[in-house]
DNA sequence: TGTACATCAGTGAACGCGCGTTCACTGATGTAC
DNA sequence: TGTACATCAGTGAACGCGCGTTCACTGATGTAC
């Protein structure tokens, strides 16, 4: 059971450690993590997390896995049965939205270097590959479901990452949902085109 | 002209300072620039680079530009007339390679966060939004190309970004580039089959 | 129930580091006469 | 052609910063008897 704030023992200041350094990830969407700055956000010495983390890559991987499990139930709400590619842009609108509220943790989920050895996390970047998977297999029975999950993931993860880098103008989140539906919408249709010679 | 190298006066500390950068970001894939190193590198003291560039971001900005020339001259030469959506595909995976032969490199041109205004650097951008549009344009001659520029540029700049994080296999390169058609293949067919309904 | 003790999760001082940036300076260069 | 001088591009010491990490430590907790 939890137990009281003000005591020597903080109770659980690994998930302490989490939290703050999400709110920290919020508060400067450009600001690297550090162990010392989550600590002190923490209210504890800038060595205490030492108990909880074996050293900063530890908590940055914690952190980036917990932002995987975000954007799982964020995807999963924007549209729970996807069927159509309608369906499947609204779901890649969320993606886009998600990475630019949360630019700083969607940058230390993906851009950070990371043990790729860490279990939790990648128990959550699975998870998410499996939701994608399952995403195409809905909307595109017909699909090989492995390439084109691969081709959907892409082509929304560099939607995310030109907009939020700036190239393109993230300026005005309607019109970013419209561009994406046309983006979408403008792939799906050179696929026709070509088909038809 | 330019001078003897052991003068007191550099003669194109600015160029030097740029190079030297681009070999620290060659070296160490994982290293954030500094003014410091670079100047270190260059031979000179630490300050000198100011009299060059406004402040870090300045030099970074520089360095970016030039990064985007390279990767323009480089899909270039991967395909130099492209009309079919299989040399679209290969300018994917020239774009994608070139992303992981300069990690660092390509990272600072996406992933740090920067001077819109610099001049250079937005000249560089701008190069680069125009080849896709002139690259859509080429293979898809009905589609429109606002959009479908967008999408192809989405889709290889994912497809990057995946394989740099580690969230796509980037061990075997030839894996990959057998990854990236069938991706674009994969996308295309996909359009074809909604079309059929 | 009370006490001795092991374990655990904190503390705080200290390490050495590289960073961006400022400042007053000086040596080299080029130009006007 | 030779000299005085302004300009320019370097130097090097210094600033204050935050960082990750180590270490010996101590206060709190829980357990065995």
């Amino acid at each position: 059971m939890p137990r009281a704030k003000n005591t020597y023992h903080h109770g659980d200041l690994r998930a302490a450690c989490v939290s703050a350094a999400r709110e920290l990830l919020e508060e400067d969407g450009g600001a690297a993590l550090s162990l010392r700055a989550v600590a002190k956000r923490a209210g504890v010495s800038a060595t205490a997390p030492y108990r909880h983390f074996a050293d900063r890559d530890a908590l940055v991987s914690a952190v980036a896995a917990e932002g995987y499990r975000e954007l799982a139930e964020h995807l999963a709400r924007a549209h729970p049965f996807p069927e159509t590619p309608d369906d499947l842009a609204e779901i890649a609108i969320a993606y886009v939205h998600f990475a630019l509220e949360h630019p700083a943790l969607f940058r230390a989920m993906f851009a950070e270097p990371c043990d790729p050895a860490h279990e939790e996390r990648a128990a959550a970047t699975a998870a998410i590959r499996a939701y994608v998977h399952g995403l195409v297999r809905a909307v595109f029975p017909e699909a090989e479901p492995e390439a084109l999950s691969t081709a959907v993931w892409s082509l929304v993860h560099g939607l995310a990452f030109l907009h939020l880098d700036g190239k393109l103008d993230a300026t005005d989140p309607e019109e970013i949902s419209e561009r994406i539906r046309s983006t979408v919408r403008a792939m799906l249709t050179a696929g026709a085109a070509v088909e038809r010679g």
